[in-house]
DNA sequence: GTCTATATTCCGATAGAC
DNA sequence: GTCTATCGGAATATAGAC
């Protein structure tokens, strides 16, 4: 912890501009963010943006490392932990909700983002360090064997839980065309989710 | 049938633009896309962009509309026919992740599009049809009543299988990072996807 | 460090010749 | 219908005063 995080001083300008770059760019993205809309959030001048980033791109690449940095280990939790399975998968479900219902834009962020410029991320913003899914496989195995859970691809498991947890709140407007919801009806579906989502994967691991 | 879908003749110029409009936009999305790297792939001059489309912006209109005119019946399909249920999800998961597959880039366009502009879409390019989820929601009511299937909500069930069924092309560069893979692993992955998926679900669903 | 003013580049759109 | 040339505005970036 020698440095801290490329994260400048709290209140500072360059805070208040880093935080404003990080609500603008993660709604919009590179190219729909404008540097002056980031200035008027920081509540300062558009010059000053490049007096401490040098440029759009530079304030884009340290927003972006912090959101990937913030979620790498998010995922990582599922695949590393050494809880027992089924309550990993339980308490995975659960705060991965939690997290994606107060942060819907960061998936989003992440997924188109990477979409657009794959060469900016794999050069400079993806982490080096990969999860080591070697646990989980382990565990699956082991709970096979002992017949406690239907055979099953782990990495198909670990791929379907994220799915069902992410894809319905970026998805929204596609959700609640395909079942016809309105905006309250939908957000009670949402809610619904942990408990769904939970029950789903645990009845589809039953031996 | 009367009007042909606004879609122009074949081989014409405005033929040749809207699909080089079409292939850049769904890639790089309205603020992404330059009109000149539209007219560059057309092989035409700018200039005609503007004659046949007034503005970038009729231009993105006429290319979105057609991306969802032609998504939606695809995820109305799963709801409205007539198939016996298991049969239905099984043709659905297959037909679904084959149209994926061949075009990934089309859920993401409309996911984050209708994020960033969501007045454009919910006033000129939605359909005013939504699909009615009756038929389904029948049908699973019924298998439930007769035992045949686990007591589920419909709509969580729609909603699990769509997830699973796009999430991970989408969002193809996360999961490699989450499950440690190279590209092509990746492939051989999504390409298990199928038979995967339909297990998972049907094995969901046992009483 | 912060501002105003200005330079520079890019991009959507139009004019006008052919 | 298609092109070249150009306009006009917007967005990034810099110069220079305070």
């Amino acid at each position: 912890m020698a440095k801290k995080e490329d994260q400048p001083q709290a209140d500072s300008t360059e805070q208040k501009i880093f935080d404003a770059a990080h609500e603008v760019f993660l709604q919009k993205g590179m190219d729909g963010a404008k540097m002056q809309e980031i200035a008027d959030l920081a509540g300062i001048n558009k010059a000053l943006l490049h007096y401490y980033y040098r440029s759009k791109e530079k304030l884009y690449e340290a927003v972006a490392r912090a959101i990937i940095g913030h979620a790498a280990p998010v995922i990582s939790q599922l695949i590393e932990s050494e809880l027992p399975l089924e309550e990993k998968i339980r308490h995975f479900i659960d705060f991965y909700i939690g997290v994606i219902s107060r942060n819907p834009f960061i998936p989003l962020f992440i997924i188109s983002e990477i979409n657009k410029h794959p060469e900016r991320f794999i050069e400079t913003i993806l982490p080096k360090e990969l999860p080591k899914p070697q646990v989980f496989m382990r565990q699956v195995e082991e709970e096979i064997a002992a017949g406690r859970i239907r055979e099953i691809h782990p990495k198909h498991l670990i791929i379907n839980i994220i799915s069902m947890c992410i894809f319905p709140f970026i998805a929204k407007p596609m959700a609640r065309f395909a079942l016809g919801l309105n905006s309250a009806e939908m957000k009670l579906f949402l809610e619904e989710r942990r408990d769904q989502v939970t029950e789903f994967v645990l009845a589809a691991l039953r031996p």
